[in-house]
RNA sequence: CGCGGGGUGGAGCAGUCUGGUAGCUCGUUGGGCUCAUAACCCAAAGGUCACAGGUUCAAAUCCUGUCCCCGCAACCA
């Protein structure tokens, strides 16, 4: 027996659950299940993260305490708990005292270490992002790339971490223990990451208020990732005197395996090593990185509309269906795709044609045969017995390798034969011809016992289904241990409920209907909010943001024909145009429409121009004016005028 | 030469590390069965494993090169 200490990241507060949080806990909790029916010692974790300047502006714009907000989203995730039976040990908050004497206690060790260091820290800042940005990263407009959002000039003192001093130690990690980092593909990046040199790392942060006080130093907090990541061992008492899962699931644990998306690898397979190499503390023994959900072969992301519902699908098809596509349907460690009719389709042929018919087909015959009762002859010596012991061992290897889909897959092997067993024995002509003879029991019987142990394997992947299935061929109390995998546990003459669909079908092309339905019906009122809403009293024009008639008239647009177009080297965006503003030379423009629009479309076109921009330079040539476009869906579409007009002509 | 993932019957994917008859699910066509949730069983059609070269007795798999697709990064004056 070993121990396990399993964990998720923690979920940041600033935003509802989602597929993605939905699917690493429902991985994390099947691991554990398993793990702990295969008769090893698990804790897991999960919990949220709330500090961070983000939570506080939120919070500020609401008018309620951060706090309150982080209380509203953790009752999100503790409600996704009870709807999908995680099974987690342990709920860590970064706002409780636990946690923030655990940061506490490996601050005060990295301190003692002697790789802390206070320097100024200077650059363009984001608040929303908490992070510095370098000139060259800017937005237009000194805007922030991700939020869009005007930066500010910032300088203070922070504290840093020697993380460069950590570069050789890291590699030297990634050498001796390639399994720190799994799948092995990821490894490569981790590897190539540090390789390339590794930078001190901002750990303070002067002006963030809602966040953990730095010990030792005055006016500074804990950056959030510190903090963040700190979790895994607060959670277990580190720092306090209660320490005893501590020692017993990390200092002296056996597998500490930390699982995540493959967007925060870097601070789990780099920062977070060093940070414990620093403190004198164990390493966790295996990174695990998952790929992602993608939607329709995209990328899902909220602008492009395209989120994955889990709550509609959990009311409409169960909990456990859901776990069990998400499972099924991923090669885990790359990247899988969600459709609905996937998901319909999944559901449809797996679950209940070949898992909840078999059921149903065996369940009636044997209560036909036998009185309502399963079969009174067991039988060990067969051909599905020894399919049965092979699956198994297949489903077992799979398990170890956290191979979800392969494991899977060889439970529904079983069912396959099963099918092919009923019919080729024709159990239905039996019961007319010689009735309920030991030979039709023992056909009956070894059916019933080979569904009973795909419904064993499920046990950690479905924890509702699963037992219900159990209850419908006769056995009433699930096991907690997968020994129960062994060949001969369906009990003999025990009571025979009459079947219920346990997975109703779903009508694929209503379904499909209803779904498009929903998804316009989402847009239409996403639209509606976007409406503007038109100021019931006059505002000033400070609050409105209206400007004057003479501020506008500072911009300068004139009509320009488009003389040249050619591409701009090794962007797939730009266009660099050459235009003529009747101003004798021609001007360079570059404009990012090269998705839209080919260059040889543009030659002799009339477009507007805002010919008084600063110069900019964008990959490498200077653009010297902007080119108007409307932009609908981040598509550009040009502005012409509607008649010929001289070049340089004025618009207003 | 920015980083990474991928290209395998109509669709979606496994197999590639560790070379040995190309596999799964869905779909299609024909047949069977009637216990079961219009389900289940059998059979068939359908693949130059992106392309080219190399190593090998043998390559989807290893090596070299090329093309294409998708993320990320850069880029939307």
């Amino acid at each position: 027996m070993s121990t396990f200490y399993l964990t998720t990241p923690i979920y940041y507060v600033n935003a509802l659950p989602h597929i993605g949080h939905i699917f690493t806990t429902t991985v994390t909790d099947t691991l554990a299940r398993y793990l702990r029916m295969t008769g090893h010692e698990v804790y897991f974790l999960t919990g949220t993260d709330e500090h961070g300047q983000n939570i506080e502006r939120a919070a500020l714009a609401e008018g309620i305490e951060p706090i309150v907000l982080a209380d509203r989203v953790v009752a999100k995730y503790r409600e996704l708990r009870d709807r999908l039976e995680f099974s987690y040990d342990d709920f860590v908050r970064t706002t409780e005292e636990r946690h923030k004497r655990g940061v506490e206690e490996i601050v005060r060790r990295i301190e003692a270490a002697g790789d802390f260091y206070t320097s100024p820290h200077e650059g363009w800042y984001c608040s929303p992002c908490e992070t510095f940005y370098t000139e060259k990263e800017l937005g237009p407009g000194k805007t922030c790339p991700v939020h869009d959002l005007p930066v500010e000039w910032k300088s203070e003192e922070n504290v840093f971490f020697r993380l460069s001093k950590y570069q050789q130690p890291l590699l030297d990690l990634y050498d001796q223990h390639p399994e720190f980092v799994r799948p092995e593909s990821r490894l490569n990046e981790v590897r190539a990451f540090v390789a390339a040199g590794l930078r001190d790392l901002s750990v303070s942060r002067a002006n963030v208020d809602w966040a953990i006080p730095f010990p030792g130093r005055p006016g500074q907090t804990v950056y959030v990732w510190l903090d963040a990541l700190t979790n895994y061992l607060s959670a277990l008492g580190f720092g306090s005197e209660e320490d005893a899962l501590y020692g017993k699931f990390w200092e002296h644990g056996d597998v500490r395996l930390h699982m995540m998306g493959k967007d925060i690898l870097r601070f789990h397979a780099v920062y977070w090593p060093a940070f414990l190499m620093a403190a004198g503390l164990p390493l966790p023994t295996v990174i695990w990185a998952h790929g992602w959900w993608q939607r329709d072969g995209r990328k899902v992301s909220k602008s492009a509309g395209n989120l994955v519902r889990p709550d509609e699908l959990i009311e409409r098809f169960g909990s456990d269906s859901v776990r069990y596509f998400l499972l099924r349907e991923m090669v885990f460690g790359q990247d899988a795709n969600f459709s609905d009719e996937g998901f319909v389709d999944r559901y449809n042929s797996d679950l209940a044609n070949d898992l909840g018919n078999t059921v149903s087909r065996l369940v009636t015959l044997s209560r036909s045969a036998f009185g309502g009762r399963t079969p009174p002859n067991a039988c060990s010596d067969n051909v599905l017995a020894v399919t049965a012991k092979k699956v198994v061992a297949d489903y077992h290897t799979a398990m170890g390798d956290l191979a979800f889909s392969r494991a899977l897959e060889s439970l529904w092997r079983l069912l396959a034969e099963t099918n092919q067993y009923i019919v080729s024995h024709e159990p239905w002509k039996l019961i007319k011809t010689e009735g309920p003879t030991a030979k039709l029991s023992r056909i009956l019987w070894i059916g019933l016992e080979a569904v009973r142990i795909v419904a064993t394997g499920l046990l950690p992947f479905m924890p509702k289904i699963a037992p219900q299935v159990l209850a419908a061929l006769g056995v009433t109390t699930p096991p907690d241990s997968l020994d129960a995998l062994r060949w001969g546990g369906t009990p003999t003459e025990a009571e025979l409920p009459a079947p219920s669909p346990l997975f109703p079908r779903i009508d694929k092309e209503a379904y499909l209907g209803e779904a498009r339905a929903q998804g316009q019906e989402k847009q239409k009122t996403m639209e509606i909010a976007a409406t503007p809403i038109a100021p019931e009293a006059p505002a000033t024009a400070e609050k409105t943001g209206l400007i004057s008639i003479d501020q506008f008239f500072q911009a300068e647009l004139k009509v320009a024909t488009i003389l040249a177009a050619e591409p701009v080297p090794k962007s797939n965006k730009l266009l660099k145009l050459t235009a003529d503003l009747g101003e004798g030379a021609p001007r360079t423009i570059v404009a990012g429409i090269a998705l839209a629009y080919k260059p040889e479309d543009l030659v002799g076109k009339q477009v507007v121009v805002a010919a008084n921009l600063q110069p900019a330079k964008l990959m490498g040539v200077e653009s010297q004016g902007m080119v108007l476009a409307a932009s609908l869906d981040g598509k550009p579409v040009l502005l012409h005028p509607g008649a010929q007009v001289p070049n340089g002509t004025r618009v207003k």
